[in-house]
DNA sequence: TTTGAATATTTGAATGTTTCGATGTTTTAT
DNA sequence: ATAAAACATCGAAACATTCAAATATTCAAA
């Protein structure tokens, strides 16, 4: 992983309500709908929309079709290898 | 660790500025002067003062004046805290 | 106690981010 | 077909960040 990928994934992480969506997934088994992330968040449609996409633009997230609605899956070995690089900083 | 404080660390996380600024603890034994960074980074020295500052302000460095110097530690505890943390978000 | 070296702060311009309202697209149900 | 639901995109306002130039501070040495 290099220096930009961590700077991106860094950037995807560095806001409170993009925190708060990640770590509803530890609580639902792995999996949300867009519309739960949307009650979630005192936030209008377009701006969770937008939070949603940061991550999976960061490759944190991916996402899959249903119909109409949108699941999102954590992604866990990006999520490990960010872990992994900042280990790589301690000495 | 609570979520203000993620987001703050991961801010200062999410410039490859700072990004190779705490990558150079690893090669010199932990500790580096505010005139190394200097010379490493392409950048006007209050540009990297002020990068310094956005790692001392989220606690991932520690400063220490040493006469005119300023020596910067990296603080190994927050890193392993917030890596803590995003471990956390794994289920 | 003045000088000079090392670092910090301030300022302002350029750029990026967050948010919302309005609108667009896709899909399901009637 | 039409309407409604779920989500995305656009446009603009508000705010934050980045960077460099100028200036200030702090400290050691002369």
């Amino acid at each position: 992983m290099d220096n930009k990928k961590i700077e991106k994934i860094s950037k995807a992480l560095s806001d409170a309500n993009r925190i708060a969506i990640l770590q509803q997934f530890k609580k639902r088994k792995d999996c949300l709908y867009c519309a739960e992330v949307n009650d979630l968040l005192d936030l209008t449609q377009p701006s969770v929309s937008h939070h949603l996409k940061q991550l999976v633009d960061a490759d944190l997230l991916l996402s899959q079709k249903e119909g109409r609605n949108l699941k999102y899956v954590l992604n866990q070995q990006v999520l490990n290898d960010y872990i992994a690089c900042l280990n790589e900083l301690k000495s």
